[in-house]
Order: structure tokens, then sequence, then C-alpha cells
DNA sequence: AATACATTTAGACGTTTATCTAAGTATCTA
DNA sequence: TAGATACTTAGATAAACGTCTAAATGTATT
């Protein structure tokens, strides 16, 4: 975890875009690899990636496992980002 | 330009640090490469990446060249990021 | 004009990354 | 308990990336 892995796991496209998806709500891993044209295995890896950058979290229930986006890793991101356009 | 460059530009903790140097005053390609240790050549190609991202300008003055922190790329990145924690 | 300085470009090299297929683990259900 | 379902892990491969050295470009100075 950290600033490098969440601006690198934010650097790709999918999965950026399975944020925005679970910004409206938590999805299952089978969810999100329908949403996409891609192999369970490459979402099960985009998934972990975000998972170890903190920027999502997962939820086992018997079968499925839930992802849910967890923001305070965003609001890291965006204090620095902030940061940036303070005191020039 | 897009989001997708400057995402990956962000990505990389060189970079990072360019742009946090940026942020204080605008620097030559010289006083830039002073600050790490890493050929000239590295750093040219990082600051290539920054500025086909759209984060950084350069004003070229005689024999210098002057980069610039461009925010407004930088705002793209920063309301992207806020829309996450909106309206869930 | 010749040399020095500031920076980029070209090309090479090892590492990381995104993706796939195939196999593994865990849970449910008949 | 056997088979089906949900998901991950392992291993392979091609492409992208970060870095280097060497060479090129453009500008200033003498």
């Amino acid at each position: 975890m950290g600033f490098q892995d969440s601006f690198k796991a934010l650097s790709d496209p999918t999965r950026r875009k399975i944020i925005e998806l679970l910004k409206d709500k938590n999805m299952t891993a089978g969810d999100i690899v329908d949403q996409f044209q891609m192999t369970g295995a490459s979402i099960s890896h985009h998934l972990s990636v975000l998972k170890n950058a903190g920027l999502v979290t997962d939820d086992k229930q018997g079968k499925y496992i839930y992802y849910e986006l967890n923001l305070s890793v965003v609001e890291e991101i965006l204090a620095w980002l902030a940061s940036l356009k303070e005191e020039k």
C-alpha cells in the first residue's frame, strides 16, 4: 500500500472502470466480470491490484465475494492533488 | 492526452516528485536533473511523458527550457476523484 | 568558426505489466 | 458425496516501461 500502489492501480483503464462501477453499488467478482470482455482471471488480477492498493475491500459471503470501494484512499490522493494548487 | 495519459504519468514516483518541485517554482531541465540521481536523458524522458499528458508545459528561453506545472489537468483528475464520493 | 553548454533523441536492455489458458480452492445443492 | 458454481492462483507470453550510453540538435561564447 501507499501512494505508489494507489497511483499505479489507477493508471489502468479497466481498473478505473471497476472503481466507477463500485461507486454506485457493491458488486460480486462475477458481476464485475460481466461488465468486461475479459476473462475472470484477468479481472481477478485487477481486483487484487485494487485491493492491494487499498482502493477496494472484499467481503466474502458464502460462494460470492463482494467488492466495495474504499473512499479513504481516494481521499488521500485527492489531498495530494489538491496540495499542488496551494501557495505557489 | 486524456485521462489515460494523465494517470499513467502520475504513476511514476520520479514524475510525481518533478511535479512537486514545479509546484513551488518553474525550473529548467538542468535544475530538475540536479534534484535526482539519474541521467539527464532519463529525466528528459519523464518530462516528455509529463508534457504529453498535459501536466507540464515548457518554455524555451535560449539555451534553457523552463518547465512549468499546468494545473488545469490536475483539476480534471481532481474532479474525477471527487465524483467518486458523490451520490452513492 | 570553433568550442562549450543545455537538452533531446535513438537504440539497447532488463523489469514490470496485462492478458490468456489451465488448474486449484472453496462453497453450495441435489 | 458428486457435481456445479464462483472465484483465485500458477505459469506463459507479448507489449510497455524505466533506465542507461552514445549521438544529435540547438544556442551561446570567445
